[in-house]
DNA sequence: TAGATTGTTAATCGATTAACAATC
DNA sequence: TAGATTGTTAATCGATTAACAATC
């Protein structure tokens, strides 16, 4: 087998090129070329038909994408036309919003396929209730509740310091990747993807870019030590 | 000026270094090696070294770097030793879960840096509250606000089809930088640093990773077609 | 001194962009 | 046919890794 892995920003690339072909008009004769693809999306147009070209040919020589096609290739190659069920673990307000972001997202928007079909939390006094239609599970049913609902993903919402333990309990439970919310670097079995949404790593590289400058004025002062410091 | 830009993945690295730091004793005289950081970064130990020689020489040969010095060296160049003043545009369950997440991590972590001290919002029903001490405003009010808060920070947590004109609001009333959690591309001015947490995107890429194998086979019958099809 | 480990340069790897033949 | 635009190869750019002299 030739071992074409495709990279991690392709993918990401194809999630922001079909949210730019679902804002366009359903005007299923239309077409759409590489150049305003790329406008949309915010990169060059050969990135565009690399991207394409590493899942097939999916444009007409002299003419283009054909709007309500390419936008039905992604949702295949995306996966996006198949649920994926999902438990997320950690129902403080961070797995409450998520759960209720994904619920939303779902009713809006039918390219959102994940569904979150089960909580799971410590807390006595969350668990039994439901959230928006999501029932909350004690996290000591964890394993047995992932294998009888079949789900694929888990999505950590714990403190940092649960989320090794969780991770490994949902991946012997058999889920076959894991997004992670917790400001920790997990380490998983082999065939079990992660995904890290790192949300205080954002917050703190964003604290970074907006003090830049100080930081190049100290750069700065550094170089200038050098003899003779040229351009 | 010597035009080093430094990468936004190098940055994001100091955010993972530091953090691995924070975990070890805080034995003031300890020293840790590249390779030591590296194993717990998940980095090969070459690239610890580059990254910090952006920044300065923390280290001495045949020794290590310094524990501690490290760490507030770390600091001080990703800003942590500074408040940031944030604005937070969207009070719905996704903005007030990441209002209260910013209020523990800052209560629990000394290097948590990004304080929110506004909210604001459209619903009459939620103007006039506060989330764990924060205040929640009218949009109306947003750029007086910003104003008169000294905010630096915007985090956009609105619905995707409010977020370009809530930040193009937010840059001229002179946010320095804006954290978008509403999954759309935005456009800023320049001088107003972009960073986006896409929720949906994370979700959306996961989906594809747990049937990649599904899209190999897939590659593999295209592959097919090709004369003699090599190797 | 001998061993260890940094800081930095050179080599490698991978991803993006430019160019263009194929073809609608 | 002439103009447009894809799919793909070659050139460029940037980021990571390897190697090693400097030096504690």
């Amino acid at each position: 087998m030739r071992s074409t892995k495709i990279a991690d920003a392709v993918v990401r690339r194809l999630v922001i090129y079909l949210r730019a072909l679902e804002q366009e008009p359903a005007d299923d004769d239309a077409t759409i070329s590489s150049y305003e693809l790329a406008e949309r999306a915010g990169v060059n147009p050969a990135l565009v038909r690399k991207d394409l070209a590493w899942f097939g040919e999916f444009g007409t020589r002299g003419v283009g994408y054909k709007l309500a096609f390419l936008r039905s290739q992604l949702r295949r190659i995306l996966n996006l036309e198949h649920e994926v069920p999902a438990a997320l673990v950690g129902a403080g307000s961070l797995g409450v919003a998520l759960t209720r972001y994904s619920v939303g997202r779902r009713a809006a928007d039918s390219a959102f396929n994940v569904r979150i079909v089960a909580l799971f939390d410590n807390d006595p006094g969350k668990i039994g209730l439901s959230i928006d239609g999501v029932p909350v599970y004690s996290v000591r049913e964890l394993a047995p509740r992932v294998r009888e609902l079949g789900v694929d993903l888990g999505i950590l919402c714990t403190p940092a310091t649960a989320a090794q333990e969780v991770a490994l309990t949902l991946a012997a439970a058999g889920v076959k990747g894991i997004l992670n919310f917790a400001p920790v670097a997990l380490r998983l079995p082999p065939g079990v993807r992660l995904v890290s949404a790192d949300l205080s790593l954002e917050m703190q590289y964003v604290a970074y870019l907006l003090e830049r400058e100080r930081v190049a004025s100290l750069r700065e002062t550094r170089t200038a030590r050098e003899p003779a410091g040229g351009s």
